[in-house]
Formats: structure tokens, sequence, C-alpha cells
RNA sequence: GUGGCUGUAGCUCAAUUGGUUAGAGCACCGGUCUGUGGCACCGGGGGUUGCGGGUUCAAUCCCCGUCAGCCACCCCA
């Protein structure tokens, strides 16, 4: 006897389904109403589609396996390599920018924990060929307005924004030396989940001096005032100024609300290929996992192969924000009851009630009834449990059932 | 992949610190109720106590293994 589905991944009941749908249709209106439109590409694709980029590595978290044509294949992981191989390909005779999305279904073998499983559905939203920072903004605007189309507030959640180079405008300003720079954006990553004291250690081994090791683990509170102030030449002051401008727009397109945007530069985001301004969604409790990740990533469509176009995108999971749906209460999908419940009586033949079901069916109405006689409260209640919306009877047709 | 905690009906939990046929609420099924707000009452099905070993006269309870869930690493989506 089959007990269950496999590890980390998930069976959808009726009730679970409604949840998912409720998700799904907000990341769908939202993306629509910002003019993105809906694409999608194989749920299989060749292993080295992700090796390429990633290393070997990556093989130990896949689903991976040689098929009958002796092809090394995987199911995706994530949208994004997809999504440039598509754009590349056709990258001449696509018209530009390309706002695309997506709700893809990916899969990643792991060991699963709450909001993460080996399978989940994420929305993601992509915009290729604008290098300006309008283009960055339009993208934030966009995944913020999905978690305020949920139903949540900025007390509930907050967008943590920062930019790679004018993180290493800021450490080399700090004298830390450059062959030191990626050992601390790994230790800066980890700032929020471990103690102070060892983040310092750490540091010190890097040789980074002990007045910037105290100015990196409080790195999350530096502001915009402060990187104006250390970053004051050269291309990063390019940078900076632009990311002014880009919060600004941000804001704008958020109708002037800027409570959910927050600099932070300790967001350091894993994937190797962003390249600019990258951001998170988090719930401000800290309770759970990031609820949306993106950012800029100019180089990759060359890497893969294709012509190069600047690009950027973001991911949204169904797990994690369904979690914090539920948990804020904001997860309460209708109940999919039928429209009319047709109840015939004890003499009513059942083809009576087919036929007028089948008119009403005909008519567009969805209609369900008893499929063997029962008496008349038995169908009232039944009626009543099933949610629809209005009680018939084949004689009176007037019973209201709220 | 590593370590820790947990595992009784579909769900939430019981079962006098090993002791007879493992119980309840909700849910589900059936019946009664000629009736107002998903009401009440009666009845029923459903568990090899995650699975497999071991200790014992006796195991839901103790030990080992395994699987699964949760948590922390790892890694990030």
């Amino acid at each position: 006897m089959f007990k269950g589905a496999l590890p980390g991944f998930r069976d959808f009941y009726p009730q679970e389904l409604a949840e998912r749908a409720f998700i799904m249709r907000t990341w769908r209106d939202v993306a629509r109403r910002y003019a993105f439109v809906e694409y999608d590409g194989p749920p299989l694709e060749p292993l080295e589609l992700y090796t390429r980029k990633s290393g070997e590595e990556i093989v130990g978290q896949l689903y991976n396996f040689v098929d009958k044509g002796d092809r090394e294949v995987a199911l995706r992981p994530e949208m994004t390599p997809t999504v440039a191989r598509m754009v590349a390909v056709r990258a001449n005779a696509l018209r530009k920018p390309v706002r695309w999305f997506s709700m893809p279904q990916l899969f990643r073998y792991e060991r699963q924990q709450k909001g993460r499983l080996r399978e989940h559905y994420q929305l993601n939203v992509d915009l290729l060929g604008e290098a300006d920072v309008a283009a960055d903004a339009e993208l934030l605007a966009c995944a913020v307005d999905i978690v305020r189309a949920s139903g949540l507030t900025s007390n509930d959640v907050v967008a943590r924004v920062s930019d790679r180079r004018i993180l290493q405008a800021i450490l080399e300003s700090l004298g830390v030396p450059p062959s030191a720079l990626a050992g601390v954006y790994g230790i800066i990553d980890k700032l929020e989940r471990t103690p102070v004291a060892v983040s310092a250690e750490k540091l010190t081994a890097l040789d980074v001096p002990a007045e910037a090791i105290e100015r990196i683990v409080t790195i999350a509170n530096v502001d915009f005032a402060e990187v104006q102030s250390r970053v004051t030449s050269g291309a990063a002051a390019t940078q900076v100024e632009e990311f002014g401008r880009y919060m600004r727009y941000v804001a704008a397109l958020l109708g002037g609300d800027e409570s959910w945007l927050r600099l932070d530069l300790s967001i350091v985001r894993g994937l190797a290929y962003y390249t600019g301004i990258v951001f998170e969604v988090f719930d401000r409790s800290g309770e759970f996992r990031a609820i949306a990740g993106g950012g800029r990533y100019d180089t990759l469509l060359a890497s893969l192969g294709g012509a190069g176009m600047p690009a950027l995108g973001f991911g949204m999971g169904d797990v994690v924000l369904g979690e914090l749906l539920r948990a804020k209460g904001l997860l309460t999908p209708a109940p999919a009851g039928s429209d009319i419940w047709l109840a015939g009586t004890e003499h009513d033949p059942l083809e009576r009630v087919m036929r007028e079901a089948a008119r009403l069916r005909a008519d567009d109405r969805s209609v369900e009834y008893a499929l063997r006689p029962q008496s008349l409260s038995r169908q009232k209640k039944a009626a009543q449990a099933s949610g629809a919306r209005e009680f018939v009877t084949l004689s009176n047709d007037d019973g209201r059932n709220g």
C-alpha cells in the first residue's frame, strides 16, 4: 500500500490546490498588470545547462539521470538558464525589452525542511534587453506589489536591496585586501546567523584590518548617506548615484511608499551570475525563509553562448509565501462549491433530474445532484456540506441555500 | 550528505512511569428530526501504535536498525 507522496513532494488535495491556485492567480494578475507576458519551457533539460555555469558540484542537488537515448538530463532546478537560452536563441528577433514571466514547477534533490521541499512552484519574472536601473525598479516593484496584492503590508515584509559593486567599493574603502573579498562576502552572507565574535575571528584570519571588522559586522546598518560619503570617486560613485535613482524609481512605482524598502549591504546572493543590484524579500519577524529574491545578471546570456544582453529577474516560490500567508490568516480561498444543487423528490425519476441538470449545465451553470434517490432533508444537508450556492427543487424552483 | 529531536485513526490528542478486546473530539458513512441561520439525537466503518528485529511471562511504552517528519549544518530556489 502506498502511504504518501515521495519525501519533499506534495499531494494537492482540493483545499491545498485552492490555496495554490489563489497564490498563482495573484502572481499572474500582478505580472500582467506590469505588462509581463507568460511563457514556459521544458521541465526536463540537458544536465549541461546547469553544470556549465554552476560547475559539477550542483549535480548532487539535482534530479538527474541518463535517458533512454543516453542523454544526461535533469529536472529543472531553476528557470533562469532556460529563459536565458530561449531568449538567446531568438535574441535578434525578439522585441526589446523582453518582459516575460513563468510559473514553473522546479525540482531540487535536497534534504527537506520547513519552507524548503524537493519541488515547488516558482514565479519567475525576467526583463531582458534594458541596462538602465529603471528596469531594476520595475522588477522590484512588481515583486513587492505581488506581496501587497496577497494582503500583506510593509509591517509584515520588507525588501532588502543591495549591490555587490557598491559593497565591494565600501569594503575597499575600509582597507579590505582584494584577495580577501570573496571570503568576506561569504562571512557577510552568514552574519545574521553567526555570533559577532565568530565572524570577527574569521575576518581577522583573512587579514582584514581591525577597524574594518568593526564596520563589517554591522554592515547591514550602513545607510545610503554613509555609502555616498564613503564612495566619492570612480566607477563605484556612478553606481551609487544610479542606486539612489533606482530607490526613487521603486518608491514612485509603489505610489511613493518607501516603507517596503531597505538598503542592506549584507544581502549577498549566492548565485554566481548576479552582476549588479540584488534584492530579497523577507518577512519582518524573521521566522520564515526569503519569500523572493532576484537581481541583475548581465553576463549570463553571453556565457551560455548567445549574444550578450543585459538582463535581470526574480523568483518567488509558493512554499514560503504560502506559509507566511497562512500564518497571517490570509490564505482562505473560498471553497469550490457548485452553483446549483438540484434536488428531486422521491417521486421524481432520476432521469427528470438529469434532464434538468443537462439544461442548466448547457447554460454554463455548475450543477450537482444526488446520484441515488434521497429524502429532501438529506439532499439539503448534502447541498450545504458541498458548498453549493443555490438549492433548487424540481417542483419548486426558488429555494435558496445561502 | 552530517548531527539532534519526534513518530498512536484522515486531523488534534488519550491510554494509572511494560500488564486484559488501544480510547475521545472533529471528519467520514448510515438513520431519526417536515423544517430558518452548515442544528440536535442515535448508530456505524476506520489503527498488525511508521516498519523490521531484540529484551521480557507480557511492549504503544525499554534497546537496535530502518523509513518518515521537524530542527541545525551544508546549500540555496
